[in-house]
DNA sequence: TTGCTATTACGACAAATGTCGTATATATTT
DNA sequence: AAATATATACGACATTTGTCGTAATAGCAA
């Protein structure tokens, strides 16, 4: 099968296009140029490789092309931690999400957010 | 400052390392040995490249060295996390832990203990 | 028609990563 | 002493990643 494993770059234009899609080139480009300075031609680049690999779509519209993600976000992100718990955690979900509660850098908002998460779970369970 | 971001190979020395240590290259090397087949020097070479990068110290014992790591597992995680975040979730914490918990690969007594680990914070909350 | 602009295509390159072979040094055994 | 075993040191190499320059193409403007 594949890999689906998108680089820090890739991820950089997936989170973009998961926001809202399709998009071109430029639009990415610009969106991305607010936060770090880099060219044109390299953003391109990047996603050729990704349609290339299977990453992205995209479909000519007018003189330039219109990109879609080729797999959407929960399936991404769900092999994306998988495979950080394992490396970065020893595979050790509980740890992680310790280590994300006892973090300074993670907010107040999103913590209480976290917390909402698990209590709606909690009654919600219909896990087997 | 530094980056402290280790990449793959790199934590799997490093896990291996905070659990118990310190370590010599050989017997990293075995322990590695038992998931994949790489050779003696490629774990060896790691090793010396990390302690060049400052991510391990060693100690000459006798005719070989004694590794240790140099940060500690909570500081590197920590680290590695918030990167990931922000990289693969697009800076939500939030998204992060619901991805987790809907995650087919996420065994039930993770979930369990996860769960725990939530209620147990509910009670003694000590944060602000 | 000629030239400017917007886009894509393509090749090149440096740095990082993981891999290993071979050389070297030191100690142990025969 | 010579051979063997155990480690480290070091250089080389393929691949991946991110970066960009330059060329080609096509449409619009002068």
């Amino acid at each position: 099968m594949e890999k689906i494993t998108p680089t820090g770059a890739e991820l950089e234009i997936l989170n973009i296009l998961w926001q809202k899609e399709p998009l071109t080139v430029k639009e990415i480009h610009e969106r991305i140029c607010k936060n770090k300075d880099v060219g044109y031609t390299t953003t391109l680049k990047i996603m050729q490789k990704m349609t290339a690999k299977g990453l992205l779509n995209r479909k000519l519209n007018g003189k330039s092309h219109l990109y879609f993600s080729n797999y959407n976000k929960e399936e991404t992100r769900g092999r994306l931690l998988e495979r950080f718990v394992d490396s970065a955690f020893a595979g050790s979900a509980s740890s992680l999400v310790m280590q994300l509660l006892g973090n300074k850098k993670t907010s107040k908002a999103e913590l209480d957010e976290i917390k909402q998460i698990i209590s709606q779970m909690e009654n919600n369970d219909s896990k087997d």
